[in-house]
DNA sequence: TGATAAAGTAAGGCTGCCTGTCGATTATTG
DNA sequence: CAATAATCGACAGGCAGCCTTACTTTATCA
């Protein structure tokens, strides 16, 4: 415990905060994902359908499901939604147990464009796994759940605050 | 070696990909400083103000040198200096040495709210440390520093294309 | 000195996400 | 069983953050 609250002295040359490691490293990742999907063709393919791609199972679910696990509003994942069965990826029919509801589900073309994803993101685990070997990527991972453990039992789940940075103080 | 492109299997129960661990370690990362920040009285702090603190030194710097070193554009960088300059906390005084260029340097309130931030991140990181141990901690950064070598070289400093969704296919 | 580059700015667009509200339907409960 | 509440999806509107294009003013360089 050297001095957590003294001088705080990031401005000495190569200190970089480890939110700033973890920020940067997410940004390439997730622009790495995107770029693969442009290069495999879907160039349609934006950041907010992942949230589709990442909760949408393959036998279906609900618009308003899919949204509480990825943490957004119904609204917006309706409309992401929406967008994608515009683009010939997901079709929604009519829940014959519920008629407010549809089920979403990926057209063939969808299970494609979802496959060529989950596949780059194995071919990427893999790629750290050679690079690093499966301890120190174990202990990454544990590490980064952790944290959100730590410090976000608050935004679990939840569809996030958005007004964290008008309200809440 | 498993399979890295076999089947996917993703949807088999608790497999959480890297990328999913890492962005949601960063997006409770970046909402725990903004609380952190907001809690402190700083109520009108934004994402977009990080791209300040992160890039402006002590002693003062000029806007477009700060979007560089934080990969925006400097036309973005202008909006987010005169934002904070209008809530007090930065000021733009001429440049003796070149009349094109102002330099942006912190009043003494912005220095107050900078030195916030900074002891926050510090207590974090120590945190971190009593959690995990040195180690560990030090196999993440090394990581995830790692992570942004091998899968971003293109975006490593430029503004980012941005237009990585629409185009680039 | 004239062409080229760089600093800051203005204007306008786009993505992703939010809140508020509504109609339709389904659950709940007095 | 009827009234009320909750839920599903959709429409409307808004806002943050970032980008591109297009200037103006000043520096630099051939």
């Amino acid at each position: 415990m050297s001095r957590a609250s003294g001088t705080p002295d990031p401005e000495r040359p190569h200190f970089e905060p480890f939110i700033a490691l973890v920020d940067k490293a997410a940004r390439v990742l997730r622009v790495d994902m995107l770029r693969h999907a442009h290069r495999s063709g879907y160039t349609e393919i934006g950041d907010a359908h992942n949230a589709v791609f990442a909760t949408l199972p393959p036998e279906g679910a609900r618009a308003a499901d899919m949204a509480a696990r990825s943490g957004i509003t119904r609204q917006s994942m309706g409309e992401v939604v929406r967008d994608m069965a515009r683009l010939g990826m997901l079709e929604m029919v009519p829940d014959p147990t519920d008629r407010r509801a549809k089920i979403v589900r990926y057209t063939d073309y969808g299970k494609t464009v979802a496959q060529t994803g989950f596949t780059h993101i194995l071919d990427v685990e893999e790629l750290l796994r050679a690079e690093f070997g499966a301890d120190d990527l174990a202990t990454t991972r544990r590490v980064l759940a952790r944290v959100r453990e730590l410090l976000g039992p608050e935004t679990a789940g939840e569809p996030l605050p958005a007004a964290v940075r008008q309200r809440e103080g």
